[in-house]
RNA sequence: GCCGAUGUGGCGAAAUGGCAGACGCGGCAGAUUCAAAAUCUGUUGUCCGAGAGGACAUGUCGGUUCAAGUCCGACCAUCGGUACCA
């Protein structure tokens, strides 16, 4: 018989033809059938296009989606655009053209390249953060967010490029300097808008108890809100009414306390300006650091500067002793109090600091040599110098000091995160305005939710303005409005959004996208609602994932939502590298474009890659010739019709364990996201049919089956071809036979002293007890023994055989 | 510095504490072909040995165990994140 050949780009268009036609993937609003709704990070459409990383969270959740679909589960799987940002504008800048058309191409050319390689994405629902009838919404929650004060206006410093005049984002900074121009950057303070994340810092921390994330997820935004327990603690500055407060995690090491560390633009500073006689060196010491950003100042981890502050000494409450206060840029305004005590002799980086400047180092807890290094181990060791503590372990002595501290009235149990107020300002176009209008009589005035959305004008330039304004601030006709309150004159804010914003809840929207008078409707939001699985890049851990989780719990208490948390579940992929195992990169020149990939492979061949290449979890570098051994198996799936038995029935007797065992792992390494290891074990069944010579109906039918949410076309063209009936992707997903995973008799190997010295086959049933009792006496054991004695046997069922001998 | 990962053949990797290297890539040899491509068959951790066979092998050093890639301790290297977080 006549094979055609497999032809991967006739059939591939043929399929997404028919599966759009049939509206095969898209969600029904049915909410009395059980719902599954998968999630990936919705892309950015740069101007680049698709790249091959894409794919790889976008295939995984395709096949836990249509394995979905095949258990009878209704499966919203959505796809949308989180266009608003950075790279846009700076494009639309350099070649005069707006944003929005950049957008509208670069979705085209984004929505072709994902429809090419055949996601069950349901695009009724696509969404588009730069639409109004999206972002109307984005505002909407803004609104709410400032009526419950947790949107507020602050002076925060930005990277301020002193060239160009403009903010940069911290990426628009390259060692200090501006991107663009190479000009300094320095630190400007700007009244910028700010979310008080902080507020939810602790709800935060115990939402991830309830949730099923992956472990390193949990622990990076565990360690990224930082909590930590310790002790607020107030110093007399001396001969003075003023006193210094810090927070410290260690307050038994309080009379270890040798000198005290302000930020240099601690307010301090100002209030005993009088009496500092150092001033003008502090003030040109704090205009250095602001030339450096936070984190060069954390980088310079040798090298530490800082200058004591004349003409004023502290007292520590502890001992009554006087003691100096230093300024230094290693201590930030932003964490704490922007103060600390310094115990030298245990911790690590003040114990530096006293080193480089010959500060005093007192040991308080025995255990250690502070001569040499800081003793910060607080399992062990007890208290020395350090009256009423002394003899006592650390953790009793930070209980008797705490109690202490309150009792003096000095201090108070205190707890502190690390995680900081989410700045929401931008000085930027291209981005959600903010519906506010500050009036000179009523103040900041938020804008009636009748009157959103409030659409992103059309401006001439796209240039921020010099004063570092967004564009919009030249906007006069659009910025000058009467106030909503007292109708007098007034301005509208002139701050967009940043690109976090439209990508915090656009998961609800998913829900229910076209509804014009809500977010959501509450029936959509209730069942779909929480996501089953979110997959995405570890990148996003810290930021998107755990802004998007505040504004959830946000509208869980106001009543919007259910649930607390989005996110039932959460996982996350490996990047994918380049040929030459770095980072894929226009600059380094090795980026794969998937367009040519799939022209020479197919799309099939492209996902079941994506997912084959290795570990879903690990950063893999792409290889070309591995993709095109995919393609070599699905030509060799192919032409298995060459060997089909059209006429048998049921299973090859031969073939029954292999079957049955392959439905069962690829079943459940799908769940785990095992990938590479299910698509290994149907290359293995593919190996045994053709060394059997033979493949019955109810064979390829199975692997048909499984295979197909990796390699969704080719399958539903061979089940076609062979006359199957109604597509796969109407079947139910197969089960199998759990009497028939193993064979009756297995080999076994025989160790003796944990080495192995030969194998023996068993019957597969052969129980530990009966192994322990027969094996030993057995010719071929005895045989291996060379006469020694037996001194322990292990015999692990269906695996091996230990001999312990003399 | 801190946090989180990762170290296994020439390469990507696999392995509920139980026969290390499944599956794939690449290589080598052969079949087919006028030839090539494609396909098929065999082979492929390293070292010693003609061979049977043996020894050594999962970053390093220790430990637990009848048995360790897997568990424990210390260290080294690489990658990612980062806000020196007191």
């Amino acid at each position: 018989m006549f094979l055609q050949p497999y032809q991967p780009d006739i059939i591939e268009k043929k399929w997404q033809k028919i599966w759009e036609e049939n509206n095969t993937f898209t969600a029904k609003d049915d909410f009395s059938k059980p719902k599954f709704y998968a999630l990936i990070e919705f892309p950015y459409p740069s101007g680049a296009g698709l790249h091959v990383g894409h794919p790889r969270s976008n295939t995984a959740l395709d096949i836990i989606s249509r394995k979905r679909r095949m258990e009878g589960f209704n499966v919203l799987y959505p796809i949308g655009w989180d266009a608003f940002g950075l790279p846009t504008e700076n494009y639309a800048i350099a070649n005069h053209v707006p944003p929005a058309k950049v957008t509208k191409d670069n979705i085209d050319h984004f929505r072709r390249q994902l429809k090419r390689i055949g996601f069950s994405f349901d695009y009724s629902r696509e969404i588009n953060t730069t639409d109004p009838h999206y972002y109307r919404w984005t505002q909407w929650i803004f609104l709410k967010l400032f009526e419950h004060g947790l949107a507020y206006k602050a002076q925060m410093p930005i990277n301020w490029c002193t060239s160009c005049k403009v903010g940069l984002a911290n990426e628009e900074v390259v060692d200090g300097v501006c991107e663009r121009c190479g000009s300094e950057v320095v630190r400007k303070v700007k009244n910028q808008w700010m979310l008080r994340i902080t507020q939810y810092a602790q709800k935060l921390l115990d939402g991830l108890d309830t949730v099923d994330f992956i472990d390193r997820v949990k622990s990076q935004q565990r360690n990224w809100i930082g909590r930590s327990d310790g002790a607020e603690v107030t110093f007399q500055i001396k001969d003075s009414d003023t006193d210094l407060e810090v927070f410290t995690t260690r307050p038994d090491t309080l009379f270890g306390a040798t000198y005290m560390v302000v930020s240099p633009e601690h307010p301090l500073i100002e209030k005993l300006s009088d009496r500092i006689t150092n001033l003008t060196d502090l003030i040109d010491y704090r205009t250095q650091a602001g030339k450096k950003s936070d984190f060069e100042r954390t980088e310079l981890v040798t090298a530490k500067t800082g200058l004591p502050i004349k003409g004023i000494v502290a007292i520590n409450p502890a001992n009554g002793q006087e003691i100096p206060v230093w300024v230094s840029d290693y201590v930030l305004m932003s964490y704490g109090t922007g103060a600390i005590m310094a115990v030298p002799g245990h911790d690590a980086r003040d114990w530096e600091f006293a080193n480089t400047f010959k500060l005093p180092i007192v040991e308080v807890v025995a255990g250690g040599d502070v001569s040499i290094a800081a003793h910060a181990d607080i399992e062990e060791g007890v208290l020395v110098n350090s009256g009423f503590l002394n003899g006592l372990t650390v953790i009793d002595a930070k209980e008797k000091m705490m109690q202490f501290i309150i009792e003096k009235g000095i201090g108070n149990r205190k707890v502190n995160y690390k995680l900081r107020d989410w700045v929401f300002s931008r000085q930027r176009y291209w981005g959600e305005p903010i519906p506010i209008i500050h009036c000179e009589n009523c103040g900041t005035v938020p804008l009636k939710e009748s009157d959103l959305p409030l659409i992103l004008p059309e401006v001439e330039a796209y240039e921020l303005t010099d004063s570092g304004e967004s564009p919009l601030a030249l906007m006069t006709d659009w910025v000058n409005v009467p106030c909503p309150v007292c109708g007098g004159a007034a301005k509208r804010e002139t701050d967009t959004m940043p690109q976090w914003a439209g990508s915090s809840w656009y998961f609800m929207r998913y829900c229910d996208p076209h509804n014009d008078s809500a977010f959501a409707s509450a029936e959509a939001l209730d069942y779909w609602m929480p996501v089953d699985w979110y997959n995405g890049g570890m990148e996003h851990t810290t930021l998107h994932l755990l802004y998007s989780r505040f504004w959830h719990l946000f509208l869980h208490d106001i009543g919007q939502v259910k649930a607390p948390e989005p996110y039932q579940k959460r996982t996350s992929h490996g990047m994918i590298l380049g040929e030459n195992g770095e980072k894929m990169s226009k600059s380094r020149g090795n980026v794969i474009n998937p367009d040519i990939m799939i022209d020479e492979i197919g799309a099939d061949a492209f996902r079941m890659y994506e997912m084959f290449m290795g570990a879903f979890d690990q950063a893999i570098p792409w290889n070309n010739n591995g993709a095109r051994g995919c393609k070599r198996f699905l030509d060799r799936l192919w032409r298995l019709q060459e060997i089909l038995d059209v006429k048998a029935k049921g299973l090859s007797p031969g073939l029954e364990v292999a079957v049955n065992s392959t439905l069962k792992k690829v079943t459940e390494d799908y769940e785990r996201m095992k990938f590479n290891t299910a698509i290994a074990a149907m290359m293995s069944l593919v190996n045994d049919f053709y060394a059997a010579g033979i493949v019955r109906p109810d064979e390829f039918k199975a692997l048909l089956k499984i295979l197909s949410p990796v390699a969704p076309h080719i399958c539903e063209e061979l089940w076609q071809i062979q006359g199957y009936g109604d597509p796969i992707y109407m079947q139910p997903w197969p089960g199998y036979d759990e009497n028939k995973l193993q064979s009756d008799m297995v080999e076994i190997a025989v160790q003796i002293n944990g080495k192995i010295k030969g194998k023996l086959m068993v019957a597969s049933s052969l129980s530990k007890l009966e192994g322990e009792e027969i094996l030993p006496v057995s010719d071929e054991v005895m045989a291996l023994l060379d006469g020694k004695k037996i001194v322990k046997t292990i015999f692990v069922p269906g695996r091996l055989l230990n001999l312990v001998v003399k």
